[in-house]
DNA sequence: TTGCGCCAAACTGTATACTGTTTGTACGCG
DNA sequence: CGCGTACAAACAGTATACAGTTTGGCGCAA
């Protein structure tokens, strides 16, 4: 099919293949994928013109990611039981409190402007209706703070479990109670980045991480 | 090809993509693959008597997971600078003791005389001339008590970068005072899993890491 | 109506082919 | 002898085809 739409432009170094994984990668965070949905890859390749083949290895790439499961009858996303659930919470209170305090360290102003804001941003989305618009926001801090954290492996572990466990935060994520305590615990964690305390970085995103367990433990 | 030689037993789920990424898996594992080899699909898929496409998977799996990079020619060996090598240190820190204290609460009779047996036999290869021999051994104490971490997702990630340093870790196995130092932490650490000491496994695992860590930068 | 079995469609895994790109090399020009 | 260029081979990405397997539904019988 029409694989050399604009060949001339040597920039484009994206494969099919790597488009389509960041496509659906992105997709699957932002909870566009819903737990019934079945990603078959001959369907997607139809609808995006080109073969089965870069689909399905963008959607094996996933599957090997924790993002996906394959179950012999399309690709869908994983269940998460309870134990997976808590087991991701222990994980958090290892990685995340550490991971915060070196980012204090090493977060340029820059990054502590735009971390501001990204609070703002959430604080003002806080109230608003569309949950899904305030999840985006809190996604944009924690980014934004995860950029800062100059051990990169340890960065990268917490991104793959943070997002695989998106579904998981959706559910804390449907009451006012829960979204007062993610904002409480970015304003600490700001303050702690504008005062450069890293102690205090740790403490609170330790504190942050427990409140979110027991939230999730409220909720089953 | 020849893909239908055993198709009436219906045990062998495996595909030939499973096995080949099983086999390499291993081999890089073990230390069985040079950082100048050159792993191309189409030779593999020759020598296998397969074609390329379960090769392939199986060796962009292996890159997607942090064991090989795809440099256009061929797959190979991922070069690990000293700034990573230290990362992963501190990711060891973090984890493992958590991880051998819940090892050890979790450690049944089996996994204890397993060890035992373990360390007997690391101890005694210690001296030997086959360095690779001495290393499998550790390889199975490690792999033994980790299998006792109730976490699953904690043991996973641990799994993951641990295999992923393998190469760093040949270059500290090379002299016997590394040997030493590594029984006498298996030694300590087996002590605690005897005396369902966990805290005490956890001490002797943050001393286990600190203590190769320093090796390592003894050695660059 | 329920249970059983069969069949067609859906889907996965693998094979093969083709294209574009990169790399190594050898030849020609300076 | 050095340097650039062009050509061939190697290799990655993608397309297409096909076989084997699973699934869901339909018909038939109890």
């Amino acid at each position: 099919m029409q694989t050399d739409v604009n060949k001339k432009i040597p920039a484009r170094k994206l494969s099919h293949r790597d488009r389509i994984y960041q496509d659906y990668l992105t997709r699957i965070q932002r909870g566009e994928v819903a737990p019934e949905d079945r990603l078959v890859d001959t369907t997607i390749a139809a609808s995006l013109g080109v073969s089965r083949m870069p689909v399905r290895d963008a959607m094996m790439r996933l599957v090997h990611e924790g993002y996906l499961t394959t179950s012999s009858r399309g690709f869908k996303l994983p269940v998460w039981d309870k134990k997976s659930v808590l087991e991701v919470f222990e994980l958090r209170r290892l990685l995340e409190p550490r991971a915060a305090g070196l980012a204090v360290q090493n977060a340029t102003p820059e990054i502590l402007d735009a971390l501001t804001d990204a609070f703002a941003n959430a604080e003002n989305t806080m109230a608003s209706d569309d949950i899904r618009h305030f999840y985006r926001a809190c996604e944009v801090f924690r980014n934004l703070w995860l950029s800062a954290v100059p051990n990169t492996q340890l960065r990268q572990m917490i991104d793959r479990y943070l997002s695989q466990i998106q579904a998981v935060r959706m559910v804390t994520m449907g009451d006012a109670e829960s979204h007062a305590l993610i904002v409480a615990g970015q304003r600490q964690l700001l303050a702690a980045f504008h005062a450069k305390d890293s102690l205090k970085a740790f403490d609170c995103m330790t504190r942050y991480v427990y409140d979110g367990e027991a939230k999730y433990l409220e909720r089953v």
